[in-house]
RNA sequence: GCGACGGUGGUGGAACGGUAGACACGCUAUCUUGAGGGGGUAGUGCCCAACGGGUGUGAGGGUUCAAAUCCCUCCCGUCGCACCA
C-alpha cells in the first residue's frame, strides 16, 4: 500500500488526543524541560509563520519527550486586541463571539498539524479567569507603587482611538494600522518599569549566549543607559526676576563634563516649564510664542524633519565654573521626555550644537584639542580654555570634573536612562478592565480583590469612535470600594502585552489551581525558566522586554520566587518569504495552510518546514521543493518492505559488503548528528539532509538487517520532524520500540576496510588514495607520494603533513 | 550616524582551520516504447586547446603546511535604533 498521510495522520492525531499523549506529568522530582512556542493571536487561520513556529517547537518538545524529560509544551490564545473590534465594526459580530470562534477554528488547524501541546493547559487570555487574577497583579502593583496613574503628554492613534506605549511607536506611526502618532495631554496608568531598567539591563548579561546577539543588543539600546553629569544652571538676577522669581534655575544632563568650559548657550524643550511661563506671561514675541506653540504640537518625527530651530528666550544663566553670563535658548530638537528637558551646549564638541550655533550665529569655544575650526570635534584630545584643567586627557577630565562639581556641591555624577516608563492604557473595549473606581471623595480607589474580575459588559455598541465602556449606560457606574459613596468604574482597558507577559507562569500552574490562584509558586519553581522559547524577532523588544520586567516584579510583590529571568534560551524563527516578500493577505502571496495540509499531509508540510533554511533564517517558499519533501516521504515510507525484522538487529560489521558498511556508516552519523541538532543548533536541516543521505546509502545496498536498522534509526530520528509517518511505520516495523529512549552510536561502524585520502601538494588537491585503515604514516606517505610524482618531479619534499581520516599535504620546493 | 547580523552554483542551502558546493530544488540526456503524471539511471560551479588542466566562497591584504572559516582594510545587503545631550 503507498503512502497516505490523511489516513494515517487522523489515526495518530485522534489516538494522541484518546491517550492524553501530551499531558506533563505531576511528579516534581523528574528532570523538565519546558518548550514554549510564542502563543498565536486568534486572526482567524493560521499562517506559515504560524506553521513554522509550532514545527520548530513541537520537534523540541517531542525530542525531549522521548529521551524521557517531564515536558510542558502548552498552547494558549492572546486574545485580547484591536482586531476583535474591527471585526465588530465591519461585520457587526461581537469581539466574544468573533474570538471564541476564531479559537475554536484555529484549534482544530493547530491538531492538524499534529502538534503535541498539552490539551488541559489551554487558556485564552480574554477568559474572565485569566482577567481575575491579572487584575488581583495590578491592584497589587499600585499598592507597591509600581503602577501609578499620571496626566501627561502621550502617543495617540486617532486611527485605534487609543493611546500608545512607547514601545508601540515606530518611525512615528502606530505599530498596528501604521497611522502616525499624534501627541496628547491625557491621564493614564503606567507601570514603572524605569525602576527596573538597571537590572533588566545587568540581566542580559545572563541571556549571552543563550539569547541571538541581535535581541540583546536592541534591549539594551532601548534601555539606553549612559553616565554622565547632572547640575544646576542657575538664572542671572535679571532673568529670575523677568520669570516673576518663580525659578532658581534648571537642571541639564549631559554626559560630556570634560567640555563644559566650552558651553556658550543653553537650550529648553518647547515643552520646558520655563519655556511655558514666558508664554503664559507672553514674555516673548507673538510671532514667536506662535511658533513654539506650533513646535509643541508636532511630534518628535515631525520635529526631526522640520530640521533646527530655535528663539532666543531673552534670558540668561551662570556658568557654574566661570561665572560667565550665557543665554537660553528654545530649541526643537530638545526632547522634553529625557535629561530633564534642557541641555548645555558646546557647539565647538556636539554637531547638533554646531549646526544650531552655525545657523543662529552663536559663538564658537574650543576646549579641546584635536579636529579642525569650522567643525564640531568629537573626539578625544588634551583639555584646553578650561582653567585648572588645560592639559588634561578629557577622559581624565570627565571624571575630575564631576568631583569638582560634587565637593563645590553643584551638581552630580548620574545616571540616565532612555527607557521609559510603559503606559498599560487603552481606551478599547476588547482587553482586560483596570480595576479601579474614581471617588469624589476618596480620589482613585482600587476595587476590592473579592470583587474581581471586573468583567467586560456584553451589551456594547461598539462603532470604533471613542471608548464603548465610556459610552455604556451603566457599566460604569459603583460603590466606592472604600466609603460606599456612588462612584465610577475606571473605563481604561489594560495593554494586550500585559497579558502576555505573564502567561508562561499560567501555562505553569496546574490546571486544578486555576480557579484559586494566579499563579502558584511551587508549580512555577519546577518548571520555570522557560528551557526554550521561540518566536519572531519582531517580539524582540515589546513582549520580550515587558515579560523580563513583568517576571521581576511579580517577583518582588510576592507571586513568585527567586527567579532571574523568565525564558532561559530563545530562538528567534526567520520570516516565512514568497519571492523575497514577508507573506501578506494584502500582497496576495500566501501559502494556505490547510490547502498544504489537505494536499500533502501535515507530515510534509512540517517537514519541509524544516528543512528547506535553518530556522534563525528567513524561509524562502518554494513549491516544487515541498514536492521534494513529499517524494522523501513516499519513498521512506516505501522501504519498509525492505525491513526483515522487528527490533534493532545485531550485525557482524566485519562480514558487510563495502556497500552495506557505507549504509550503516551514514545510518549512525545522522544519529550522531541528532543530539547537537536538536539540544544546540537546532539545524533541523542538516540532520533531514543527513537522514536523506542514510536512505540513500541504503538504497544501495539489499540486506535486510542493514535495512532494518536504518529504517529503526531513521524513524527513530525524524518522529519529532515528521510524527505521524514515522508513528506508522515503527508500530507497524518495530512495535514502537523505537520510540521510547536513546539508541547508542555503535562506533564500529565507521570502521571501513579502507580510507579514501586526498592528496595535496602544497596545499592543491592533486590526487586521491585509497589506504587501508591500518596503515602507517609512512605507508600512506609513500603512497601519496607515489599518486603525486608528477607534481614532486624535480622538487624536494621539505614537509608532509598527515591529517588523519582526510588528508595528505606535502609541501614542496 | 550608532548597533547587530549576513555576502558560497541557476535556486534553497552544506562544510570541528583539512577534498568547497553535502542534501534538496531546477535543468539536460536517457530508460520506463501513446500522452500526462509518477519512477529509475547518468550528468550538472565557471573557463579552456577538454580521458587533461586552470580557476573559484563580495574586493584587497595578512597569519598558516593548509583559509568560505582566523586577523586587518574596504564594498554591498538585511534588520533595529536614531537630534537621548
Amino acid at each position: 500500500m503507498s503512502y497516505n498521510p490523511k489516513e494515517i495522520e487522523n489515526k495518530w492525531q485522534v489516538k494522541w488526543s484518546e491517550q492524553q499523549a501530551f499531558e506533563p506529568k505531576d511528579d516534581k522530582s523528574l528532570e523538565k524541560k519546558y518548550i514554549l512556542s510564542m502563543f498565536p493571536f486568534p486572526s482567524g487561520r493560521l499562517h506559515m509563520g504560524h506553521v513554522r513556529n509550532y514545527s520548530i517547537g513541537d520537534a523540541m518538545a517531542r525530542y525531549y519527550r522521548k529521551q524521557n524529560y517531564n515536558v510542558l509544551h502548552p498552547i494558549g490564545w492572546d486574545a485580547f486586541g484591536m482586531p476583535a473590534e474591527n471585526a465588530a465594526i465591519k461585520n457587526g459580530r461581537h469581539p466574544k463571539d468573533w474570538t471564541y470562534s476564531n479559537i475554536d477554528y484555529m484549534r482544530k488547524e493547530l491538531n492538524s498539524l499534529g502538534l503535541s501541546f498539552s490539551e488541559t493547559r489551554e487558556f485564552a487570555t480574554c477568559d474572565e479567569l485569566y482577567t481575575k487574577w491579572e487584575q488581583e497583579f495590578i491592584i497589587k502593583m499600585y499598592e507597591e507603587k509600581l503602577l501609578y496613574r499620571e496626566s501627561t503628554t502621550v502617543n495617540w492613534c486617532n486611527e485605534c482611538q487609543t493611546v500608545l506605549a512607547n514601545e508601540q511607536v515606530e518611525e512615528g506611526c502606530c505599530w498596528r494600522c501604521d497611522n502616525e502618532v499624534e501627541l496628547k495631554e491625557m491621564p493614564g496608568y503606567y507601570l514603572d518599569i524605569r525602576k527596573y531598567a538597571d537590572e533588566l539591563l545587568e540581566d542580559l548579561k545572563l541571556l549571552e549566549g543563550k539569547w541571538p546577539s541581535q535581541v540583546l543588543a536592541m534591549q539594551s539600546n532601548w534601555i539606553g543607559k549612559s553616565q554622565g553629569l547632572e547640575f544646576t544652571f542657575k538664572l542671572s538676577e535679571s532673568s529670575k526676576e523677568k520669570l516673576g522669581g518663580k525659578f532658581e534655575g534648571f537642571d541639564v544632563f549631559t554626559t560630556r563634563p570634560d567640555t563644559i568650559f566650552g558651553v556658550t548657550y543653553t537650550a529648553l524643550a518647547p515643552e520646558h516649564p520655563i519655556v511655558k511661563e514666558l508664554i503664559k506671561n507672553e514674555l516673548l514675541d507673538a510671532e514667536v510664542i506662535e511658533k513654539i506653540t506650533a513646535i509643541s504640537n508636532m511630534t518628535e518625527v515631525e520635529r526631526a524633519k522640520a530640521g533646527k530651530e530655535g528663539f532666543d528666550l531673552g534670558i540668561t544663566v551662570i556658568h557654574p565654573l566661570t561665572n560667565e553670563e550665557i543665554p537660553v535658548w528654545m530649541a526643537n530638537f530638545v526632547l522634553a521626555s529625557y535629561g530633564g528637558g534642557a541641555v548645555m551646549s558646546v557647539p565647538t564638541h556636539d554637531e547638533r550644537d554646531f549646526e544650531f550655533a552655525t545657523q543662529y550665529n552663536l559663538p564658537l569655544k574650543y576646549v579641546i584639542e584635536g579636529g579642525e575650526e569650522g567643525e564640531a570635534y568629537t573626539g578625544d584630545g588634551v583639555l584646553i580654555n578650561s582653567g585648572e584643567f588645560n592639559g588634561m586627557k578629557n577622559s581624565d577630565a570627565k571624571v575630575a570634573i564631576i568631583k569638582l562639581f560634587e565637593e563645590k556641591n553643584l551638581g552630580r555624577g548620574t545616571t540616565n536612562y532612555k527607557l521609559r516608563n510603559w503606559g498599560v492604557s487603552r481606551q478599547r473595549y476588547w482587553g482586560a478592565p483596570i480595576p479601579f473606581v474614581h471617588c469624589k471623595s476618596c480620589g482613585l480607589v482600587p476595587e476590592k480583590v473579592e470583587n474581581l474580575p471586573i468583567a467586560l459588559p456584553e451589551d456594547v455598541e461598539i462603532t470604533g469612535e471613542g471608548n464603548p465602556l465610556e459610552k455604556h449606560p451603566t457599566w460604569s457606574n459603583c460603590s466606592c470600594p472604600k466609603c460606599g459613596a456612588e462612584a465610577k468604574r475606571e473605563t481604561d482597558t489594560l495593554d494586550t502585552f500585559v497579558q502576555s507577559s505573564w502567561y508562561q507562569f499560567r501555562y505553569a500552574t496546574h490546571p486544578d489551581k486555576w480557579n484559586s490562584c494566579g499563579i502558584d509558586k511551587e508549580d512555577v519553581n519546577y518548571w520555570l525558566s522557560v528551557d526554550q522559547y521561540i518566536g519572531g524577532i519582531e517580539h524582540a523588544i515589546l513582549h520580550l522586554l515587558y515579560a523580563r520586567f513583568f517576571t521581576k516584579a511579580l517577583r518582588d510583590i510576592g507571586f513568585i520566587d527567586n527567579l532571574k529571568e523568565p525564558f532561559e534560551r530563545l530562538l528567534t524563527q526567520g520570516m516565512v518569504l514568497m519571492d523575497g516578500a514577508k507573506m501578506s493577505k494584502s500582497k496576495g502571496n500566501t501559502v494556505d495552510p490547510d490547502a498544504l495540509i489537505e494536499k500533502y499531509g501535515a507530515d510534509t508540510a512540517r517537514l519541509f518546514t524544516l528543512f528547506a533554511a535553518p530556522p534563525q533564517k528567513e524561509l524562502e517558499w518554494n513549491d516544487s521543493a515541498v514536492e521534494g519533501a513529499f517524494r522523501f516521504l513516499k519513498k521512506l515510507y516505501a522501504r519498509k518492505s525492505k525491513v526483515t525484522t522487528n527490533e534493532l538487529p545485531t550485525i557482524d560489521h566485519s562480514s558487510l559488503s563495502k556497500e552495506e558498511k557505507l549504509a550503516r556508516a551514514k545510518v549512525y552519523e545522522a544519529l550522531q548528528k541528532s543530539v547537537d541538532v536538536y539540544e544546540k543548533t537546532f539545524a533541523f536541516n542538516t540532520l533531514i539532509a543527513s537522514c536523506m543521505e542514510a536512505l540513500n546509502a541504503l538504497d544501495k545496498q539489499d540486506n535486510g538487517l542493514v535495512w532494518s536498522e536504518g529504517m529503526y534509526i531513521i524513524t527513530h530520528l525524524l518522529e519529532p520532524i515528521t510524527p505521524h509517518i514515522c508513528a506508522e511505520l515503527s508500530e507497524e516495523l518495530f512495535s514502537s520500540k523505537n520510540l521510547a529512549g536513546k539508541i547508542e552510536v555503535l562506533d564500529e561502524v565507521f570502521e571501513q576496510d579502507t580510507i579514501t585520502l586526498a592528496v595535496a601538494v602544497n596545499g592543491k588537491r592533486r590526487a586521491e588514495i585509497e589506504v587501508a585503515s591500518s596503515a602507517s604514516k609512512d605507508e600512506i606517505i609513500s603512497q601519496a607520494k607515489e599518486s603525486v610524482a608528477k607534481w614532486l618531479e624535480g622538487k624536494n619534499v621539505v614537509k608532509e603533513i598527515v591529517v588523519p581520516n582526510k588528508m595528505v599535504n606535502l609541501v614542496v620546493k
